[in-house]
DNA sequence: TGACGTAATTATGAATTCATAATTCAGTCA
DNA sequence: TGACTGAATTATGAATTCATAATTACGTCA
């Protein structure tokens, strides 16, 4: 029998680091920015106790950063950081696609695919924020589909660094037609469960995903926009 | 100019975050055990503040356990935790290997060579302690050498959390042994600079790590120590 | 006018206090 | 004796208070 565990009452702690790294994520609170303890505090109705505890937390994730005696501090998401965060986020994918080939059952994949469809209907339809939408609902899904907790905790604190930074650019015609493709092998790969052509796909996946970032980031640094 | 960074005085709860994971790493706290939030207190000499937001990172770190209104447990380290854990480890040390092959100058690999030598005479010595050690700052070096600091951070975190488990299993003799010439390849490669071989043989050798400590655990469990 | 130094203000780190939930323990009754 | 009840104790989460560092505002002098 599957006994519940002790359940478990979320403290005010517990929702302040999901609302703060919420903030962050949606970009509400910009890199850079000072994180204003106070305001905060008369925001969310909650004394600073609980409220540095969460920003701790997110500091320990690498979102915010702590400087002692002068407050938090949106972490920024520099060109380096994201060039030593793509390869790590890309090994990691590589995993989840081998086991995600091997734990998930033919339902489990029938979902993908709808999200795969759902996605490729976004980019008919050239609807970027469907697109991106699908997109990360399709990548989670693999993490999730893997079955490994701690391969999905790291992922998603290291996808919640680079989010923001992904939400910016927007893809070139070119790049974006040959993310479906690699998404329409994915799929292919993923019914044929073949776990080692999966994980390799989803590794460069990432890393030209990665590169058309880089590539964005660099025309925008040219327009002083970095 | 190379300015250093606005010079950053700890704090408390930074310092016991140190001290705290120590704590845990080196068993002086042990699995499932309550953490004694007075005596903690009373022993470093501070008040419950900052000893919780200590008690909050370590908790997102995975190392101890919150449980809302009756304080924090030191995580344990089930098998079925390791078994997660040991695979994402790998892959990052797959991918320490490849960087470290390319970031490395001679000098870097000279001061690995040097750690090797003195793991394989605590070997030749028999000598359990001193190896454990050299084979822990061999790995330290790699990723180290990889040049990536946010790949860094995520081994390290997952490391701290199997790191007793791999102080309690004595490795056998035949293990001990294919270790250290897996340790000689790695080597080789290394001064080949073969990237692609050196990662593929650090996640291999990982994954060998592995199925030998759960191989350990499993006589422990039978032994009734599990 | 503008750079410098100093006082006033504000923000921060940490200790303390307070309300409440969890635990312990004594007493009761079957 | 042993399971249950409820009061006493303790531990916990969160607010408040306090000392000090950082920042701002102001006045002085070149």
């Amino acid at each position: 029998m599957n006994l519940p565990q002790a359940l478990k009452r979320p403290t005010l702690h517990e929702e302040l680091v999901e609302r703060l790294r919420n903030l962050v994520v949606e970009d509400a609170l910009k890199p850079g920015e000072k994180v204003p303890e106070k305001d905060l505090c008369e925001a969310f109705g909650v004394s600073r106790t609980p409220l540095r505890e969460a920003l701790k937390v997110l500091a320990s994730e690498g979102l915010v950063v702590l400087q002692t005696n002068r407050g938090a501090r949106v972490a920024k998401v520099t060109r380096e950081e994201l060039e030593k965060t793509f390869p790590v986020i890309a090994v990691l994918e590589q995993l989840a696609g081998e086991q995600a080939c091997l734990h998930l059952d033919n339902a489990g994949i029938a979902r993908i695919q709808k999200r795969h469809d759902a996605m490729v209907k976004a980019f008919h339809a050239r609807d970027r924020k469907a697109y991106f939408k699908a997109n990360q609902d399709i990548h989670n899904a693999l993490i999730e589909g893997a079955g490994n907790d701690i391969l999905e905790t790291h992922h998603r604190l290291l996808a919640a660094r680079v989010r923001r930074a992904r939400y910016m650019v927007n893809l070139s015609d070119e790049r974006w037609a040959q993310a479906i493709d690699e998404h329409e092998q994915m799929m292919a790969l993923l019914h044929a469960r073949d776990a080692e052509g999966l994980g390799l796909l989803m590794k460069t996946h990432m890393m030209n995903k990665f590169a058309a970032h880089i590539r964005a980031l660099s025309f925008a640094e040219e327009d002083g926009l970095g």
